[in-house]
DNA sequence: AATGATTTGCAATATTGTTGCAATATTTTT
DNA sequence: AAAAATATTGCAACAATATTGCAAATCATT
C-alpha cells in the first residue's frame, strides 16, 4: 500500500488515522484545508489528531503548508524527491477563484526576485489567483 | 492631520477607532495583524469594531492582505497609488525570521511567472521568508 | 506474547471570528 | 446650529477553531 510506504519512510509509525489521512492526499485532487479533512464524511478521526497529524506531516516533509488570506492553511502533498525538514514553497500555487480549488503547478519554478540591498531570502512562496484550466470553458 | 484624510479621500467617517488604528498602521514599521491591534497597550476598542475597521479598510484600499502560514492574516498600508478596490499583492513581502517584523517591498515588483496552458492569472503574491536589513548584523 | 514507546480520543480550556441589536456618533439636510 | 438621516460602535450571545494534559489504546521491538 502506497501509504504505508510514505509514512515507513519518514520514520513514522504506520497508524489507521494516518493512513486515512494520507489517502485523502492522494486522493484529492488539489490542497485540503483541517476543516476539509475534520468534516470529509468518511472519517472518524478526532481534531485533535487531525491537528497532529498535519503538524506531523509537515514535519516529516510529507505534506507542504500554504499560505492564504482566510484565516486557513492549505496542506498539499510534496513531491517524492522532497527532503523531511526541508522548505517546500519553492513552487507555485495557483487558487481557483471560480471552483476554488487549489494546485500545486510542481512545475512551474518561482523565479528569482532582486531584493533590495541586505534583504537575505531563506525561502520564498508564491500563490496566483486566477482561472484554472477546469473552469476555463 | 493624515489620518483623517486619509479616510476622507476612501470615502469613510471618521471615527475615533478608525484614527486610532489607522496610527498604528502609521507608526508601525511593519505588517500588524488583528491580534498586535487589540492587544496593542494604548488601545481600548472592541474587538468586534477591530474585526469591522480592518474589513473595511480593506475594501476601502487602505490597508491589504497578506497570506501567512499560521492562521493568521497580516494587514499593511497601501501605497497612497493604489486605488479603492483594487487588490494589492502585486509586491513582495518579507517577513523577517528573526525579528518575525513583514516588510511590504514596495518597490520589488512581483516577477511575471508562466503557467501552464489553461491557466489565467489575475493577481498573485509573493511572500519571501528571510533575514531583514535590521537583524543582518 | 510481553515490553516499551508512540499515538489516540476525551475533556476541559483558550483563542479567534461572527451576528443581531440597541445606543452612540457622524454626516447631511434643513 | 439643530434636526433628520445615516453609519458606526459596543455589548451579548454564539460559533468556530486551536491547544493541553492525561488515561486508554495502538504500534514497534524484543
Amino acid at each position: 500500500m502506497q501509504q504505508e510506504a510514505v509514512l515507513k519512510k519518514a520514520g513514522l509509525s504506520v497508524t489507521e488515522s494516518r493512513k486515512t489521512i494520507l489517502e485523502l492526499f492522494f486522493a484529492s485532487e488539489g490542497a485540503l484545508a483541517h476543516a476539509d479533512i475534520e468534516k470529509h464524511s468518511s472519517i472518524n478521526i478526532d481534531r485533535v489528531t487531525v491537528y497532529r497529524t498535519l503538524q506531523t506531516f509537515v514535519e516529516s516533509g510529507i505534506i507542504h503548508q500554504i499560505p492564504t488570506t482566510d484565516n486557513t492553511i492549505l496542506y498539499a502533498l510534496c513531491k517524492d524527491s522532497c527532503e523531511a525538514g526541508h522548505h517546500h514553497d519553492e513552487h507555485v500555487h495557483f487558487i481557483c477563484v471560480s471552483c476554488n480549488k487549489t494546485n500545486c503547478l510542481d512545475d512551474v519554478m518561482v523565479p528569482m526576485v532582486k531584493l533590495p540591498k541586505g534583504f537575505l531570502p531563506i525561502q520564498t512562496a508564491m500563490i496566483v489567483k486566477g482561472t484554472c484550466i477546469d473552469c476555463r470553458n
